[in-house]
DNA sequence: GACAAATGATACTATTTTGGTATCATAAAT
DNA sequence: ATTTATGATACCAAAATAGTATCATTTGTC
């Protein structure tokens, strides 16, 4: 089970390595030279961090990418809803439908507490925590 | 994300009804009626559970599954790790090979302590909870 | 003993999610 | 104009999840 998947992982290291080229516009290019990731999934993630304004764009040449938040305020638990959707541990099976299973009903109580807990501590981790 | 899959929701589904019916040797026929859960599915769930030894088998005519152990003792961790492998949140995308990913494992680090609270929290609840 | 009714074992298939590629359009520096 | 970037989007591949199918074995009943 994973509670981060591989474009979560991405994007949080990539946003690390701008963080510490601060102010700095970073390439694609720059960024799959050094991080080792496949060069066009990369470019759909930095699209999506783009467009969930986490970073700023500069198209053209010498464009690239740039943070336009500080790094203290740019949480694990945001990036995993950007790319995993919102968080939630405990999806009943039969959403929409009347639930017919008093059982897993109140296992999922128990497990949307345990939910709560770990979506705050989550929120709590933030890029600047990961660069130290 | 789902911290239950469909199998362990029905194996817990599965284990409180035969915890109602204490003792009685339950037939997957009966589980299937009642549960309406497919019977190929659900076969192959209690076999994973009698080979984990939360259920006893009886083979033949007016056979079936019986529980083995009392339900405060079988907890939803044990069946987690039952149908979804050894309960792990941070698997290391590089797994094996030498990380080269020091911030991602500051992020493990992070997530393994998450990791440990929610694993001892699922421990804590047992069917028993569930039946209530 | 034959038959029916149950599980044991195991191989196969279908669906969904995750992890990517590929391509064309658009913008800006030179 | 051309080159070098991103924007948008459709497509494809691999892995995980969900479920089926089939044959073997055991045991109670007639």
């Amino acid at each position: 089970m994973k509670l981060v998947t591989r474009n979560t992982d991405y994007a949080v290291r990539a946003l690390c390595y701008m963080a510490h080229n601060k102010k700095r516009i970073v390439s694609v290019s720059e960024l799959v030279s050094k991080l080792k990731i496949p060069r066009p999934f990369l470019r759909k993630i930095l699209q999506a961090l783009h467009k969930n304004n986490i970073l700023a764009s500069i198209k053209g040449q010498g464009g690239g990418f740039q943070l336009t938040s500080k790094i203290d305020k740019i949480s694990i638990l945001k990036l995993i809803e950007i790319f995993q959707g919102h968080f939630k541990l405990n999806e009943c099976i039969f959403k929409g439908i009347r639930c017919p299973n008093i059982i897993k009903c109140r296992l999922n109580k128990k497990i949307g507490k345990i939910e709560k807990r770990v979506r705050m501590e989550l929120k709590s981790i933030t890029l600047e925590d990961l660069i130290g």
